[in-house]
DNA sequence: AGGATAGCCTGCGGGC
DNA sequence: TGCCCGCAGGCTATCC
């Protein structure tokens, strides 16, 4: 389930193959993955043009789970791997084959790169331009999974009345956290993921956002999860996994209390948490707004500020 | 309009 | 051994 630490780490490991190579072929074998649009945002059919042929690449961004290859006349292209997408740089001469490969690019220096995604979730979308993928896919997105912070979360949190692993998920509030994470966060901020958003202080709420911080941070430093599907854009599995606290360890001791982990589907989703080290009552609860007339001062004055 | 739900899609593992 | 079912889940469309 590629989330952040995932798609950066393909982001990292493109890098070498593709800033500064010539696209010399672009093959798109199933035509129902992409979508490409104009400098008007209408849709068009997907020409190999559109998939950067004979462009040169100069930049990778990412935005959350969202990968960007951005060539030097401004033609960009989006990935997006969904559960299953893989993006693999091989040479040219590999004899090795894959299934489900949806796209194909051989650049001038002899590298071969693949799109594959079998449950296709995933897909690709082709613009004229970076700024033109910002408008159409990115302007929905929230900041970046790395850049969360206490105030932005607090401030879409406080008037939501979801739980707050579906805020975490909800990738307008913030972009890049997936159901690995999301668990994860949670229990380093010990945070129960039931709990509804507009009940957590903006302290727990700038607790949460370094919790995330840390987690995504130490996942990318580990290569990524690899739970079954994942790999890297040389086919290298991530150690992540080995880290996770409570992400598919559901029924095992708590690595704090020892006691059983717990399970349950929070916001449609599988949720692993411990019911001792994650509680409400660990957490200070948000300042509670009185009515103007409920409010009375020992000196009879009116407190500014 | 926020929030919940269905559906997309394939591979794998458990149960019989 | 083999078949069937359930599950995994990011995201969009749809409904309430």
């Amino acid at each position: 389930m590629p989330e952040l630490p995932e798609v950066e780490s393909v982001r990292r490991s493109l890098l070498p193959h593709l800033i500064g190579a010539r696209i010399a072929s672009a093959t798109l074998l199933r035509p129902d993955i992409c979508e490409s649009f104009n400098a008007r945002g209408q849709p068009i059919t997907t020409r190999p043009a559109n998939l950067l042929l004979g462009a040169r690449i100069t930049q990778l961004a990412r935005r959350g789970k969202q990968l960007a290859v951005i060539a030097d006349d401004g033609r960009t292209l989006c990935v997006h791997l969904g559960m299953t997408g893989q993006v693999l740089a091989q040479p040219r001469e590999a004899v090795v084959t894959h299934t489900h490969v949806h796209a194909r690019w051989t650049t001038h220096s002899g590298t071969t790169i693949l799109f594959r995604d079998p449950r296709r979730f995933g897909g690709l979308w082709t613009f004229p331009s970076e700024e033109a993928l910002r408008r159409a896919r990115w302007s929905t997105l929230g900041p970046d999974a790395l850049d969360a912070s206490g105030p932005a979360l607090s401030a879409a949190g406080r008037k939501s009345l979801r739980p707050i692993k579906a805020l975490l998920l909800d990738q307008s509030v913030l972009a890049g956290v997936g159901n690995i994470y999301a668990d994860e966060a949670l229990f380093a901020a010990r945070i129960p993921p039931r709990l509804r958003a507009d009940r957590l202080a903006a302290a727990s709420y700038e607790a949460l956002a370094a919790s995330i911080r840390a987690v995504l941070t130490r996942a990318i430093q580990a290569g990524g999860s690899t739970l079954r599907d994942y790999r890297d854009a040389n086919g290298q599995s991530g150690l992540a996994a080995r880290n996770h606290a409570v992400y598919g360890r559901a029924g095992q001791p708590c690595l704090i209390c020892t006691l059983p982990l717990a399970t349950a589907v929070i916001a449609q989703r599988t949720t692993v948490w411990c019911k001792q080290c994650q509680r409400a009552a660990n957490i200070a609860p948000p300042p509670r707004i009185q009515a103007a007339k409920d409010l009375t001062y020992p000196h009879g004055g009116v407190e500014m500020g």
